[in-house]
DNA sequence: ATACTAATTGAATCACCTC
DNA sequence: CGAGGTGATTCAATTAGTA
């Protein structure tokens, strides 16, 4: 154990954990993860850099600029060089963390395989990926691709024959209507109030988390009394939650900017009393059907017909999910628009298909639908 | 080229589809992909095996075989095992893609991680992660994790500078009312009709995938008459889907039992018609019409004032199809952007002309114009 | 103050054709 | 093959501005 038989300093923070837990130290991740002593802490929760590997600018359709996130701190050379600083990271951490301890890491597409790689080379072992999905993510401006709605954290224990790793199971199903906690988790971003600005009104940070977030993480795999490392501090989301939750943390962070927005966020976290540290879950969406999943679930088939309730008109049900006047094809809503000359039209209540004699309203089998779906959040 | 300089069988696949296209091939899907053409497929999903328990399908580089133990040393081993065999099926794939082709993957967080770090390192570039919610999985029996309610597929394109791949955005974005389709979607797991079943009754493949899953997947990143390759066949959803949209498969399974399910599944299926199948038309695939057209076809005149939607400007048409504040004279777009400040700006809906006391935008003219064409085409 | 409308913004790997 | 012109493209929330 090299950290054993290394400085004073070393040996002092060891002894004496006031002079480590509830604080941030500035640094680099590695070297501040290396002086800290081994077997101490309880979960590690790391939002590390994404190497988004953006190239040129890119505009809204009104013309306005996207603000990227071009900071220093997120740029790599090469995937080689991202997978070495992450094992570097990943090894460093692996270190601090209790036998029985776990690891979440958050990220993209553009990280998260690397990470996820890593992690397994290294020895932790995958408990769960869990997804967030986004409720307001920002669109695909140029209809390229499939709006990039979610991100993905894996949860790790220490080592695969961990088995007393800590999951609180009964708070999370409680905290869900009774029903166990699925893998995807659907939360706002962070903005509004909650994100932090700088003197001049910008954003404190590129990729502040919502507290939310990180709340279900922790209530989830630590207890009241646990030590919750971050080694990519940033403006304190893990630190404010934890301290509010009733959890040590232990912060790491090279940005002096960012830690001082970070040390005054976190000195103005009153903690709940104990009785109260439980889950705050979201209130249940209200869950979107669109048509498609009528054609998908097989209450509509491909090529039938749709009709207005006066039977004035009819499109062509097409597999993809848009209805056909001849050659002219489009949204349910569009379409209905369209024959009658209107604007909008709410298509749902407008078409109807045939059974037997009579219609029946799309509305009324995606009516169907949404029984179905039952608990699971649309 | 090794491949035309090989053997006769090759020669002759290569030179006639119908010899390989609409088949299973029965085999190994590494050594089946090298016997197709390369550049030939324009979408490949695969659905690789992710136990890494599965002695018989690992493989080192050497072709020896691994044995699979589970102690921490051989999980290691199975690991490097497995990413051998994943970058070899992965570099056959990428042989027989076309350069603007695209792959979709699908897997969980035992495999995901290693197979997406694979595919980076390849040249593979991600144009999405796609995660499958699924409305009624497995619980978690010990109560020892959170539900593992969804799978991951990751959407890559061949290399990182294909631009012109597949993806049928306005489709995608009809079928969903009018949003455009997310990153996250939600389907019932394969079970009662639609799930196979053998002689006994018990199901014919562990990890059939629902059809409508794949029929997004189709929909979203193939044409009618595409090819779709398929190399973890198993019991054909990916051939039976294809074959009901108008396009074109080709699998590659190894097991004889899962062969003859898929090839009387896939006799079974009939093919929807042909505009059923077809995308939504997107804007950009639509003929050109040059501003100069509208003043040859007398929609709008030379010496015709147009104006923006706000009325802040104004403009005049000349007969050569350019417009002009002043002396200053230039396309629709070009001073669209020079009022407004901009570098770019899409003339066709900024600039309307009046029409009594409202405005018609030019884009709308354009429509005329472009029916007509349609009439005489169509 | 209140209600409505307009503007802003978020971890983004975001064209294509013609000359 | 590179430069330059044409022209396609956004969802949910918050915040600012206006009547």
């Amino acid at each position: 154990m090299a950290y054993k038989s290394s400085a004073s300093l070393a040996t002092s923070v060891e002894n004496d954990r006031s002079e480590w837990l509830d604080r941030i130290h500035k640094g680099h991740c590695v070297a501040r993860m290396e002086a800290l002593p081994e077997n101490s802490v309880d979960v590690i929760f790391a939002d590390p850099p994404y190497n988004l590997q953006l190239a040129g600018d890119l505009t809204r359709p009104d013309q306005s600029k996207v603000d990227a996130v071009d900071d220093a701190w997120d740029q790599f050379e090469s995937f080689q060089a991202y997978d070495a600083f992450t094992r570097a990271w990943l090894l460093a951490a692996r270190r601090v963390l209790k036998p029985n301890g776990t690891i979440w890491v958050i990220g993209s597409y553009h990280n998260i395989f690397r990470v996820g790689a890593a992690m397994q080379d290294l020895g932790f072992w995958i408990l769960n990926d869990v997804v967030w999905r986004k409720t307001n993510p920002m669109p695909n401006f140029r209809g390229r691709r499939f709006q990039n709605a979610h991100e993905t954290m894996i949860w790790a224990s220490r080592d695969q024959n961990a088995k007393a790793y800590t999951f609180n199971y009964d708070s999370m199903k409680a905290a869900n209507d009774d029903i166990q906690m699925r893998s995807d988790w659907l939360f706002p971003i962070c903005s509004g109030g909650e994100r932090l600005k700088d003197a001049d009104g910008r954003k404190a940070h590129p990729t502040q988390k919502p507290e939310a977030l990180l709340a279900r993480v922790l209530l989830s795999s630590t207890k009241p009394g646990d030590v919750v490392l971050d080694p990519f501090f940033g403006t304190g989301t893990t630190g404010a939650v934890a301290k509010r939750l009733g959890r040590h943390y232990v912060g790491i962070e090279r940005e002096d900017e960012y830690i001082e927005v970070a040390e005054a966020r976190i000195a103005a976290v009153e903690p709940l009393e104990a009785h109260s540290v439980r889950a705050a879950v979201s209130k249940r969406a209200e869950r979107r059907v669109p048509f498609v999943s009528l054609v998908e679930a097989g209450l509509v088939q491909p090529g039938a017909e749709l009709t207005d309730s006066q039977r004035r008109w009819t499109a062509r049900v097409r597999a993809d999910g848009t209805i056909a006047i001849g050659d002219d094809a489009a949204s349910i809503h569009r379409i209905g628009a369209r024959v009658q000359g209107l604007d909008t039209c709410n298509g749902w209540t407008f078409w109807h298909v045939r059974t037997g004699e009579a219609l029946t309203s799309i509305d009324d089998l995606r009516r169907t639908i949404r029984d179905s779906l039952g608990a699971v959040e649309a």
